[in-house]
DNA sequence: GACTATACGGGGCGACCGCCCCGGTTGTCT
DNA sequence: AGACAACCGGGGCGGTCGCCCCGTATAGTC
């Protein structure tokens, strides 16, 4: 069973067209594009968009697979540093600012999209697994409360970047997102001050 | 110029019925729901929306406006209250807790809805205003933060209900939103221990 | 350079939704 | 009770968008 053949040059040039504008289309008003605007920036007729990504949701997902590995790369970055506070709030910093600017990925994490698929499903799985070390690890080093998990974490990143949407600051993008981050470290005075 | 006239009275009985069903709709499903539905509820045909409420977001305004007008209500009772501390992260909780319930509230501060109208302009200058109030109030107290203003509270709010949304807790749902309000409080431990 | 499979393009279908109009009905006032 | 005006209901129009089909062009192969 061939489950594989070699795609055609301008078929492979198309489709690396096609992902290339619905990156940023998607990235800059989310999933609520048409998909014959995407077509029309990629310089393609519709039809081509709709052979290559059977459905909407298809493609909306190969854009977002992207981000998440692309994000997994980064967790995995941020776990092998030394200082666990700081690797875990840079990171957490990192992904609000990179979902700020790509509306898709606040799309998929609110779920606001559609139900995704397996692929997506996987890579967001192993994006959980990294994530959640990364959060233990803060927690045994104290620098991150106890009584959170690795899914309010990921609420409170979602609400971060509502906030840093909500209320544009150019001088200082991260403003509130650090603002709201900070409800994340411990309560006892000398965890706090040690900041 | 008789600008009033004494609506009839199955005209009024429809225009509540309309609106009641309007409150339901768009509190559970935000804006997205389809008019049709709402007069399907309603009882009554899809005409007869469109002549109490000429556009969409006419009726979606109206039922914003009410449940601004109530916030607005809670916030002046909360500028009466005692403490100022407690007043003001109560208010808090019961704005997200209110907009929880409520997708609409939720669309309309972020701003997905539409362009407002004068009217629910108005209504939220109000709450500003008051709310204002009450931020300054619990700032002199030294139970908030000095280095936020209005607008990063009202970002923040809108934050914590994405939270709180995300990760919906039936036993203690306000558990998130206030651990998201807890980053307005100070950060001199001296503060912080009174909590 | 010719032949075949593969891919392209754009026109079109169906669904959805907001908005509007018209014939019939019902409330209201004398 | 009668007459008039206000109101109701539902069908329909126009626009949008996702999805698909088919005639044509083109890349890959001998």
């Amino acid at each position: 069973m061939r489950t594989e053949r070699p795609l055609r040059a301008d078929a492979r040039r198309n489709r690396e067209r096609i992902l290339l504008a619905a990156r940023h289309a998607f990235a800059a008003e989310g999933i609520g594009v048409p998909l014959d605007e995407i077509a029309r920036r990629a310089g393609v007729g519709p039809g081509t968009v709709h052979r290559h990504f059977p459905t909407k949701e298809a493609l909306f997902e190969a854009v977002v697979v992207e981000h998440l590995e692309q994000l997994t790369r980064d967790a995995r970055e941020a776990l092998e540093a030394d200082e666990a506070g700081s690797a875990f709030f840079a990171f957490l910093i990192r992904m609000t600012s990179e979902a700020h600017a790509k509306q898709d990925l606040a799309d998929a994490i609110a779920g606001a999209g559609a139900n995704l698929g397996s692929a997506t499903l996987r890579v967001a799985a192993d994006l959980r697994e990294i994530f959640a070390a990364l959060l233990e690890r803060a927690q045994r080093a104290n620098v991150v409360r106890t009584d959170v998990d690795a899914a309010d974490v990921q609420a409170i990143v979602l609400a971060a970047l509502t906030a840093q949407r909500q209320r544009a600051d150019t001088t200082r993008p991260d403003r509130l997102a650090a603002l709201v981050f900070d409800c994340l470290r411990p309560n006892d005075p000398v965890a706090r001050s040690q900041r």
